[in-house]
DNA sequence: TTCTTCTGTCACATAATTGTCATACAATCG
DNA sequence: CGATTGTATGACAATTATGTGACAGAAGAA
């Protein structure tokens, strides 16, 4: 629901078929306070990873059935999984198969056997360094400026303040205009996939979202579609 | 990816004490574009650094007379090298120095023997994410004066005093005005990428800069934006 | 050494945000 | 026209994020 503030609530998915290592693993990083899931193939991966959506992922080079360069480079190439970072794990004397991983595109890899605090200075510098994703161009309906970078919300060169939610909200109606989301799908996007609130909360955030943007009846751009849930949109806006 | 390929302005000094090794590091750069100066001691090594301030350092953990080790630690605390990336090299078997050649600020490490390609990969990797072109004229804000040569930060002509860390804070600020920094990647930036303290740690140092900027109430431009990080900017310094 | 400065972390204080509710209002339909 | 259903809105307590002082250990200076 939140974003990255503590180191506490990232999750570790450990891919490697050999269980004393998986251990040896979890142990290390649950004692630097991260979560971890642990798969033993990359099919069993793959479906925690969907499922799960892991902050990082610590991936074997060495696996039954498919190798764990050929998970990386699928993981690579979708969408939805080609951001989460990748630490290969491989074995000594493999020096060579480092640079065909990182060529796949994983982020960084570590020669086992490694102590414990190499692992987590690496993964703590993975994490930081791919930390941030999203979009780098400011937004501009009309007067109304949205600029990611400096994460300011300006109305004719005057800034605006919101709560952060807010904020989240009006940059996935900018991003998303003239479609009609459902209070389910808003608390999807905006919220997150897997946090329970009522649907009911998304009015309120609409609420607020509108009050700071009434300021030159900008609220206007979010329109209720009753019976279904929210649109914004410039073009539909009838309403004076 | 790649946008900077004239690898040919930059210089890498390398150091270690064996003539077949540097000839071979040597060769394998000069193959990528890389100017090459050659150490094979300490003492040698800081002179060269000194008088051609190369752009990274190979340096090997053994070294007669004062160690790799030693040498990386005295630059690293010598204000005028302190931003020369080092990359230590180590041979196998000596993995728990690895940690400590990273607590002692090098960028990167690489256990011996490595191929060519992997030398470079690393190598670029680490040029990219130090790639700070160091800052040489004062930087003023109004009143606020920083000069990054005498290391002396006045307001109305009068200095004020802060710790290394706030300094260094102040100067990554001023550098990088207008933009939303999270905790996190404060933390690579002003702190480096390679150690770990906790990120309310940030909070603290923006805290001990606010109060010595006090002073002619500067610290209006240090802000902080809810659920994300901080920000620097003169424009938006104006809260209701 | 001893003294000073700096650093990272903690505990607590303060402030902002959040989710939920109760109620008011608006639209739709018989 | 009521009755019913869906949405708007203000209030509020719990939660969460940030501000702040204190402290012990580390690093440096004398």
């Amino acid at each position: 629901m939140n974003l990255d503030n503590s180191n506490q609530n990232k999750t570790i998915l450990i891919v490697d078929d050999e269980a004393p290592i998986r251990d040896m693993l979890r142990v290390a990083l649950e004692m630097a306070d991260y979560r971890c899931l642990e798969a033993a193939d990359a099919q069993q991966a793959h479906s925690i990873i969907v499922d799960e959506k892991p902050n990082l992922i610590l991936l074997d080079w060495m696996l039954p059935v498919t190798s764990g360069i050929e998970l990386a480079r699928r993981l690579k190439k979708d969408e939805l999984t080609q951001s989460i970072p990748i630490i290969m794990l491989t074995a000594k004397g493999e020096e060579d198969n480092k640079i065909q991983g990182l060529e796949v595109g994983a982020d960084d890899y570590i020669t086992k056997p490694f102590s414990p605090r190499e692992l987590v200075a690496r993964l703590k510098a993975v994490l930081r360094r791919t930390n941030n994703a999203g979009i780098e161009e400011p937004i501009m309906i009309e007067d109304l400026c949205m600029d990611p970078i400096s994460h300011v919300v300006t109305v004719n060169d005057q800034a605006i303040q919101m709560g952060p939610t807010e904020y989240r909200l009006l940059e996935f109606f900018l991003t998303h205009q003239d479609r009609v989301y459902t209070r389910s799908q808003l608390l999807d996007h905006v919220w997150g996939g897997n946090v329970y609130v009522e649907e009911r909360t998304v009015d309120v955030h609409i609420r607020r979202l509108r009050k700071v943007l009434q300021i030159e009846n900008y609220d206007r751009f979010i329109q209720t579609v009753r019976g279904t849930g929210y649109r914004f949109s410039t073009k539909l806006a009838i309403k004076a």
